[in-house]
RNA sequence: GCUGGGGUGGCGGAAUGGCAGACGCUCUAGCCUUAGGAGCUAGUGGGAGAAAUCCCGUGGGAGUUCAAGUCUCCCCCCCAGCACCA
């Protein structure tokens, strides 16, 4: 990288600033009693050995400058960082370069926290942590046991994710379409006995906390998706012709969200992990039956679940009863029911579910119709009734009527068809309506632009005076629909103009005609509508006839999560050990005392994954042996560790008191300092760590170890805001790329002050930006105009309009920094520099201090040099945010905008107290605006504030 | 497919319904300089014109309004999350 212009020795600056700052402590703030406590929360980074990311650093001084905000105002702002350390990620750069992963650590950790260091940040030292030290991971050990003592924490066996590569299982949320979150690998399906955390005690929990918080909303409706609620219903059906069995005997349980549809239920579809269990208590099945399951329990997920996949199943033999219409129905085995959500079995209503009609398609099983949309509904409101008003179906032949009217202009209008030789209709249709009613400017779509609809459209351009309210005409000449529609003598198109009330009436009077064409043309109806062949129940709404059926089927309403509970072992290394204990004499897993923790995690040579499901650990005795807490007999240790996620859960805590050693936290500080005040970071952990940590926290909570937001159940994060991702000339930064910006390069060549500027001017912080070379360049001539500018101000006041400038930056810089919005701040910071710069600015050093002020959160090296430089013997860090005149914000003269109808004709620069009669006087006597009048007597004059006239001719 | 978020010059991005493109980068011309990879001045959405000035322009189509990048409806495209969750 070339050397740039400097107008000032910013190695030297920057340096001196640096170390005075953790000289005076600046960054400490009192965390037993601060007057007013901020705290400004990062995501901490986990150490990689290329050291930090640009995105980081991005992120990193966009949260320091927000603190530094805070910190001006008054808050006492604490702002720690630490060192995500243990996890995979870590573990396999080790296992890459033949290093042991506590000496990687400590290599890398030592080039972070100077990185950290030469970007200027804020942060408070003294509570820097890192999660593979003993003294952290003994109290994350010690929150496993509290969650497994409160009964969070089990062991059990199930169907887990598997990672063939990383070679551990992972979390549902760590498996992103069916690939390894961390490394992009195909997961396969493992049935092991794991280590879980019951997150999903806390589903609902974790539903309406979202609404209790301010965080972006990416991440809520991320985890409103993942969390996934249903309200449903379910269902019995008893089971008959089971081999050997009474009828009636047994049942089976269903979960549907669309208990309206049960008269249509004409079978059920068991999924192969439910079938499987089936087996496993006796059921004699048939052969074929046998073979099918086995298949498809050793399948991938992957493929299972693969999308457009042919729909497989079998017939059990045996039948169930609905319980609705009290047939009798078959019981199929298929792999599209997911063993492991509702009860792994499925009322199947193929004439409105896509899938169960598929499957119903494939076998030749029985479609029954109980639900007819609602159509031909008009929408309440104004805006609907000027666009589409009404899609009319015909039932028999498959026609749609789509109608549309709006204001007096008419709108758009619709004419309905369904086969593409319609078009020769709808030309003459076309033809019709130009000849009657004159419209020439009549336009036709052709069907092939209108994708998704099976219908012709026009668009009309009509002229103003027009008076007609509404359109309505009907298709002719189609054989088919011949019969229910009227036509002239010649038998070409009727067309009726209708008033909208007429309008209103016909379609009221064409519902009965609605029907269900999409069934025969391989489409279902799967929305809410009324129903049909639905016995007592015809008529009713969906909505209604929902409770009404499970009512009288004696079914239960019920809700249901999509969220599964949180897998916590991996067979790998580096990680904190899992604190439990079997012991083969008390026949139970017993947790370690907690006077005996951190169990630590031992230095052993040999720490590569194994590949089978046992960890490293367990290749080593002298670690696993121990003798049971609970008899003293001999007993083992658990050998796998915990997910990295458990490790960053509770960090945010352990920050407030990190070298506590009788306590995880200490209570009175967490109780000031939590719920964090505000948190920001990458959006890729909105349903890991983000969730992770609001269910460690709920928890905590409950169990009585932390006490603070008792209104919404331990939300522990008031607001969240996800920062944008950082591309570099487009494209997203990778080794293989070879497009990976080094932050160092940068700091050597620019400093941080220009480089910080930089990647707050980019883009606002919530959004990513491109990176350019060239970019930081214009931070350095602007802090360089800064700079030289200091010899330029005087001892007295400035003049109005430098005053009036810096007034306006300090309102502007204000909004913006609360609002993250970086960018736009800078870009008032420069356009004050260019005001003071204007030649004949006088502009005194009290301005320019405050100008100063505004850009220390930005540039705070330079910042306090100038301020030192200005005569200030305090950093200019604690200095308070500067105040301003809300008068000297407006403009003594403004821009008039004159319009005529509507497009700017002229500007004239008045006071800015001119009065309205003025204003219209001084725009009709413009010469340039007489031109445009012409004349004409104004039709009206619209005055908006002191800045425009519009005149309407 | 579902749920969010977007689409504005050569680029990053600005615009409480009221001058579209702030601010910066780039580029062009000129100045300064032994030199320029520094700095300074001016210009920089497209089209027409010698110029004043005019026309066109915020993904596409309609609508509301005196006035639409902004509000409403329909469509297209991009990004993110979820995805056979009954």
């Amino acid at each position: 990288m070339k050397e740039f212009m400097k107008a000032y020795d910013f190695k030297k600056i920057e340096k001196k600033w640096r170390e005075r700052w953790l000289q005076d402590r600046l960054y400490e703030p009192d965390l037993d009693n601060p007057k007013k406590p901020f705290y400004n929360l990062m995501m901490f980074p986990y150490p990689s050995a290329e050291g930090l990311h640009i995105g980081g650093v991005r992120t990193f001084t966009g949260v320091d400058i927000y603190g530094r905000f805070k910190r001006m105002q008054g808050h006492d702002v604490f702002q720690p960082m630490g060192l995500d350390g243990f996890g995979i990620n870590s573990e396999n750069y080790a296992i890459k370069i033949g290093e042991h992963p506590k000496k990687l650590a400590l290599r890398t950790e030592e080039n972070f926290y100077r990185q950290l260091h030469e970007i200027g940040n804020a942060f408070a030292w003294d509570e820097k942590l890192e999660t593979y030290d003993p003294e952290y991971y003994r109290w994350t050990q010690w929150l496993f046991i509290q969650l497994f003592k409160a009964g969070l924490a089990y062991r059990k066996k199930a169907s887990v994710n598997w990672c063939p590569k990383c070679l551990t299982v992972l979390a549902n949320e760590q498996v992103i379409a069916g690939k390894c979150e961390r490394c992009g690998t195909e997961v396969i399906q493992k049935e092991l006995e794991q280590w879980f955390f019951k997150i999903t005690k806390y589903a609902g929990r974790l539903l309406d906390g979202l609404d209790h918080i301010d965080w972006d909303g990416r991440i809520t409706t991320a985890q409103r998706n993942w969390i996934g609620k249903s309200e449903g219903a379910l269902i019995t059906f008893p089971l008959t012709g089971i081999p050997g069995q009474e009828d009636g005997k047994h049942s089976v349980d269903v979960f549907t969200t669309r208990p309206d549809t049960l008269f249509g239920t004409t079978f059920l579809v068991i999924s192969p992990e439910t079938a499987k269990f089936w087996l496993d208590i006796g059921w004699q099945a048939p052969d074929e039956v046998r073979a099918y399951i086995t298949k498809s329990l050793g399948g991938k997920e992957e493929e299972r679940l693969a999308l457009g996949k042919e729909k497989t199943g079998v017939f059990s033999g045996i039948y169930a009863i609905n319980p609705a219409t009290d047939k009798q129905i078959p019981v199929w085995v298929a792999d599209y029911v997911l063993g492991g959500y509702g009860t792994g079995a499925i009322m199947a209503v193929p004439a409105h579910d896509e899938r169960d009609f598929e499957f119903a398609k494939k076998f030749e099983l029985p479609i029954a119709l109980v639900i007819e949309p609602e159509t031909g509904k008009i929408m309440p409101d104004e805006q609907h009734r000027r666009s589409i008003v009404a899609i009319v179906e015909d039932p028999k032949h498959k026609k749609f009527l789509t109608l549309n009217w709006g204001s007096k202009l008419g709108g758009t209008l619709f004419i309905g068809g369904g086969r593409e030789e319609g078009e020769d209709e709808v030309a003459t249709a076309l033809r019709e309506i130009q000849e009657e009613t004159g419209y020439t400017q009549l336009e036709f779509v052709a069907k092939s632009e209108l994708m998704h609809h099976h219908y012709f459209a026009f668009s009309k351009n009509v002229a103003r005076n027009i008076e007609v309210t509404s359109l309505y005409f009907r298709l002719k000449g189609d054989e088919r629909v011949e019969e229910n529609l009227q036509h002239d003598e010649k038998g070409n198109f009727t067309i009726e103009w209708l008033t909208k009330d007429e309008v209103l009436q016909k379609m009221e009077d064409e519902n009965h005609l609605l029907g269900f064409r999409r069934l025969v043309l391989g489409e279902i109806y799967s929305g809410d509508g009324i129903l049909t062949n639905s016995g007592e129940f015809d008529g009713m709404s969906s909505r209604e006839a929902k409770w009404k059926i499970t009512e009288k089927v004696k079914g239960k309403q019920q809700t249901n999560y999509r969220l599964r509970d949180w897998l916590i072992s991996r067979q790998r290394y580096w990680g904190p050990p899992i604190p439990m204990i079997w012991c083969d004499s008390c026949k139970e897993w017993i947790s370690e005392k907690e006077e005996n923790l951190p169990v630590l995690l031992p230095d052993v040579k040999e720490f590569r994954p194994t590949g089978t499901d046992k960890a490293p650990l367990a290749n080593f005795p002298e670690f696993y042996e121990t003798t049971c807490p609970k008899c003293g007999g001999k007993a083992r240790r658990e050998t796998d560790v915990s997910d990295t996620f458990l490790d960053s859960a509770w960090y945010y805590l352990r920050y407030l008191d990190p070298s506590n050693k009788k306590e995880f936290v200490s209570e009175s500080r967490a109780r000031t300092w939590a719920p964090v005040h505000s948190y920001i970071g990458g959006a890729e952990h909105s349903v890991l760590h983000l969730l992770y940590v609001r269910f460690v926290s709920m928890a905590l909570h409950d169990l009585g170890f932390v006490d603070f937001a008792k209104e919404s159940g331990g939300e522990p994060i008031k607001q969240f805001r996800a920062h944008g991702l950082i591309t570099k000339d487009g494209a997203k930064m990778s080794k293989s790329r070879g497009n990976v910006i080094n932050p160092d390069d940068y700091l050597r060549v620019y400093g941080a002050d220009a480089l910080r500027m930089y990647l707050a001017f980019m883009a606002p912080l919530t959004e990513g930006g491109d990176f350019q070379d060239t970019g930081i360049r214009g931070m350095v001539r602007f802090l360089s105009r800064v700079w030289d500018f200091k010899e330029c101000v005087i001892d007295g006041e400035s003049d109005e309009i430098a005053e009036r400038a810096i007034a306006k930056a300090i309102k502007k810089v204000s909004e913006d920094m609360e609002s993250l919005q970086f960018n736009t701040a800078i870009s008032a910071l420069m356009i004050c520099l260019n005001t003071f710069e204007e030649g004949g600015r006088i502009v005194g050093k009290k301005d320019l201090k405050d100008f100063l002020k505004l850009l220390a959160p930005l540039a705070p090296h330079v910042a306090d040099e100038l301020f030192e430089m200005l005569g200030e013997k305090d950093s200019i860090h604690k200095s308070m945010w500067p105040t301003y005149d809300e008068a000297l914000t407006h403009d003594v003269s403004v821009k008039l905008v004159i319009q005529v109808n509507g497009k700017m004709r002229e500007i004239i620069e008045v006071a800015a107290t001119i009065t309205e009669q003025e204003m219209k006087e001084r725009a009709l006597s413009s010469e340039q605006i007489k031109k445009y009048i012409n004349g004409q007597e104004p039709k009206n004059i619209i005055i908006v504030g002191n800045k425009l006239v519009n005149i309407v001719l």
